[in-house]
DNA sequence: CTGATGAAAGTTGCATGCCAAAACAATCAA
DNA sequence: TTGATTGTTTTGGCATGCAACTTTCATCAG
């Protein structure tokens, strides 16, 4: 069962690399569901790997929160309750208006030029495909627009924790009552808000627009204590 | 060369942690000095573990940041500039202010307890041997003691993070200007009104008074803007 | 039928080997 | 001497095999 690649096409990195965005995406599409069983040589040999990059890319996955390992036992996909969604944006505004606010005062033209390039293909494929269809590209841009924002906070802490620790499925917004549409709308508002803020150099308001933006995923009132 | 040990006395886990602890622990001391290559084989051979376990707990401290890995290149023991560490303890802030402020209204006697008894180790054993002498156990101890905040908080994500992303090498402390002893000393002050505004329940103070403790690391002026 | 028990099957943890890429050294041209 | 080039050595990336452990399931006592 030799399935060496010597070079495989469009690939980027190694097999770790393969294996890894393979399996986040299937946990991010739905088709891996919360629970579920991982086993090592059954995904290595769907994805055409062997089990050492598979184990390498759930030890990933585990540190992201998205994948649950136990010594001997098989993995899990990681299951997250409303309070646990809830807390990660409480988080990701601490963190994410730290960085808008240093932001504010570091971006470059060019990051701001890239900024709105993002959000116009946000925009544009959310008309072309609704919400259901423009899930999974929404998400990779999304978490680009994050990205560059926290880049431009010259924080490389702050860029690794953001990417590896504070990621939710996007799966997690079907389980809101609100509309998406509606919701998505205004994330679309936030943005270019962010932006605004971005571009006028104003500390404060990028973080407290960071903050509106990420806690407004907050919607259902929460009853415990701050 | 089978080095196998069917069971090996004090052993607590399996061979990744005992790589991971042995390599963080030289980091930590400062036997592996900043910037110094990882050789895989090395460590293997030197730890008594073959590879596969040495290069997932490289794989761990790389998500740790205590050390940096690059595809096909050799590891290196990461170098912790004063900005680093400054914006080390900023992130630091923000994420155990929050804590704290969720833990003053959760905290259970049990736990504060476990706090005070933690703190009056740290101060004899800073007492009997001084600074030099004790960096290792208060490093351990003071550990714990932030461990027990944040987990108090009742937000797993939180704990994860501030364990995974957030730690340095204790060793930095001696780039430090101000004498040690007074730093230590104005640790254990902090410490103790950490303490007293969870005893209190009061969520600002707690806040405020974590804000105090880590922000005052920073005693070098930065010149940056915020 | 229910819960305990133990053997068989399945899965993970780790060691090892091979190959490809990087690091290094020697050689040569300018 | 210096910088480029090529050949050699070293080292990391991955596949695979075996041992340790868990899980499953059949069996049996109650």
């Amino acid at each position: 069962m030799n399935n060496r690649t010597p070079k495989d096409g469009a690939e980027s990195g190694g097999a770790v690399e393969i294996a890894y965005r393979h399996i986040r995406s299937a946990i991010v599409t739905g088709e891996l569901k919360s629970g579920e069983a991982l086993q090592e040589a059954k995904l290595a040999d769907q994805i055409g790997v062997s089990r050492t990059p598979v184990r390498e890319a759930l030890q990933r996955l585990s540190n992201e929160g998205l994948v649950v390992l136990e010594r001997y036992r098989r993995g899990q996909v990681a299951n997250f309750s409303m309070s646990e969604v809830a807390e990660v944006f409480r988080l990701r505004a601490k963190l994410e208006g730290h960085g808008a606010r240093r932001a504010a005062r570091r971006i470059t033209p060019s990051q701001i030029d890239h900024l709105e390039e993002l959000e116009r293909e946000m925009e544009s494929i959310f008309a072309k495909l609704g919400w259901h269809g423009h899930l999974s590209q929404f998400d990779h841009l999304n978490n680009e627009f994050h990205a560059t924002i926290a880049s431009a906070a010259d924080s490389p802490r702050l860029d690794r924790i953001l990417a590896s620790a504070l990621e939710l499925p996007p799966s997690i917004f079907n389980f809101y009552r609100e509309p998406l549409e509606d919701r998505t709308r205004r994330t679309h508002r936030q943005h270019r808000e962010i932006i605004d803020a971005l571009k006028a150099g104003n500390p404060d308001w990028a973080e407290a627009a960071m903050n509106a933006h990420l806690l407004s995923i907050l919607t259902d009132p929460n009853p415990e204590p701050e």
